[in-house]
DNA sequence: CATTCTATTGACACCGATTCAATAAGGGCA
DNA sequence: TGCCCTTATTGAATCGGTGTCAATAGAATG
């Protein structure tokens, strides 16, 4: 049953409070949309008033970017590559923590997805940061040199490959049947190559 | 400056009065995001009461749902391919009239997408069939044979691709700068083959 | 234990979605 | 031509969720 319905007021830090509230957004994009994901429902399940969320958020656009903000950080920390290794398998670690991370969040992350696809630019900002986190990499150069010359098509190319992998991650997490992991991971991998190929000139 | 507000009431008949309201709805769709469509400014808009909207259409949802699907209607109708000749020329006539479709277009076509991608399943299965008008036929054999094997992997693929050639024109038309229109045809085109190509087994 | 700071509340104003009984356009019939 | 009758259309009332603000009460400090 859990507990009663609050009796006191408890009175906690600003940042304890807002980390509270910041996580219990995100764990409830598991169960409904971003825009279902309202005032009084967030005020609801934390057991506060709805006033005390407009204290530190200002309205509900603030409140959903800075719940997706927080949203994306863990996707990006959960995906981030070693450290050391060739570049093209630090882009294989991370895509095969990306493929797994969506696997175990699904629902949530859908959330995430459409949240950002479906709202303001400043939500798909947050979520193309995140992308840009994963792909990126495969321009920075190091000590091996850059794997793709960076120019606007191969940039336009790596965006469009990104889409396409979350297009391929999210549909086979659905409907996984013919597919194994292993096959997507290689389909995904295989891709990106494939596609840098086609950049004219 | 246009009529003055409506004075006296027009009856039209069922089918004009619905055909108006969803064309309206869909040329809204080039100032206004999905559901900044609201009911107020559609019946505004249209010279007519919120009743009557509530009449032709339940509730917001299904208005909304009957846009997206008119909106998709003329997405397929101006990318729909030529009744003969090489099914590969045939696919690649189609993805040149969706591409000059999505630059005239441009941005109905971004809240067609962003509403159908952000919104509930109904919706997102409305655009799906657009896409599938678009991507189905290099699976469809005819006299010349299948162009590529039906098999689970492929399904994705290409689903993958059409991911992929949204993004792909989306990005370029709102930054043209660096690749032009025919590079960006022939990087679409050229994926198709060469993603077919990364399918396992 | 009193004081003070400020996290927290609850009541209220407001806007858009939705309902429904009342109204009137306009085609048909005498 | 003028009445009638069907039904397209309206407008007022309701409801649920957002956003505002002065009042309330933890808890730390002296």
């Amino acid at each position: 049953m859990g507990c009663v319905t609050a009796t006191t007021r408890v009175r906690l830090s600003p940042e304890e409070r807002r980390s509270q509230l910041l996580d219990l957004g995100v764990r409830l994009l598991a169960t409904r949309s971003l825009d279902e994901l309202s005032i009084d429902v967030l005020a609801e399940e934390a057991g506060i008033s709805r006033g005390l969320l407009y204290h530190y958020f200002g309205n509900k656009h603030v409140f959903h970017e800075a719940v997706v903000r927080r949203a994306a950080d863990d996707l990006i920390a959960q995906t981030a590559p070693p450290a050391s290794g060739e570049p093209l398998e630090r882009l294989l670690t991370s895509v095969t923590a990306y493929v797994d991370y969506v696997v175990t969040n699904y629902e949530g992350y859908l959330s995430l997805v459409k949240g950002a696809a479906g709202g303001n630019d400043t939500l798909r900002e947050i979520y193309d940061e995140a992308r840009s986190a994963l792909t990126d990499r495969v321009f920075r150069e190091d000590a091996q040199g850059t794997i793709i010359t960076d120019t606007p098509a191969a940039r336009l190319v790596v965006r469009g490959w990104a889409a396409m992998t979350e297009e391929l991650v999210i549909t086979w997490r659905a409907d996984p049947s013919g597919v194994s992991r292993e096959e997507l991971l290689e389909i995904i991998a295989a891709s990106l190559p494939a596609l840098v190929g086609v950049i004219p000139g």
